[in-house]
DNA sequence: GAGCCATTTCGTCATTTAGCTAAATATCTA
DNA sequence: TAGATATTTAGCTAAATGACGAAATGGCTC
């Protein structure tokens, strides 16, 4: 959970999963789109990989990423409901927090 | 807008804000709920305060903090709407550009 | 195997963050 | 005014973050 709100910190990273809306790209190709360094853009892709937010699927010499949206949805949708947005009936059924920081 | 999601970034800053919704809370007595310093806590509500998901109301000695559900929504829900969840289809219509190969 | 391309890892640096204690600043009450 | 309480500011340290260039790795294609 944690480690998710961590990778959505950054806006490169959120930017990257804006893109990635639109379908899959290569890391490189995405890349190109930022003014930071390719070692740079590996760290965060790391990282939003890290946190469940895309995955990296290894097809003919690049790496193509995509969008994993379930898991965003479910951060988003999970926060939101606790602090009472949207679904937000009031009460907080499982709060399954277990934030061993 | 960096400013919310670098907020939301600290499982203790996500935490007052679940806290908060129940309704307003002096800041002595949220800080009493977490295993840090009230100089660490009050730095958190300054994050909180400075992003505009709280506000702090000075009264009578103590300063009540309550939450400001609408800056959270805005922002939760602009960016979900940007990466494709819930109103999703709506804006920024998906051009599956990616395919065209 | 050699070369090439795409991506990541490594080593380093500067900046930011989060935490602490101690001190300062209100604000209320007697 | 003095004292008590509540909260923040100041000053510090340790650790994490984000950035870079250089080097290493993993896959293709000769």
């Amino acid at each position: 959970m944690s480690e998710i709100f961590d990778a959505l910190a950054h806006p490169i990273r959120r930017e990257v999963l804006e893109l990635l809306k639109r379908g899959g790209m290569s890391a490189g190709e995405i890349a190109d789109r930022f003014p930071v360094s390719k070692p740079t853009m590996s760290g965060h892709f790391a990282k939003l990989k890290a946190a469940g937010l895309i995955r990296g699927e290894n097809r003919g010499g690049s790496i193509i990423y995509t969008l994993n949206l379930s898991t965003l949805e479910e951060a988003l949708l999970g926060f939101m409901g606790r602090v009472g947005i949207g679904s937000g009936a009031g009460e907080t059924p499982p709060t399954a927090e277990g934030e061993t920081t």
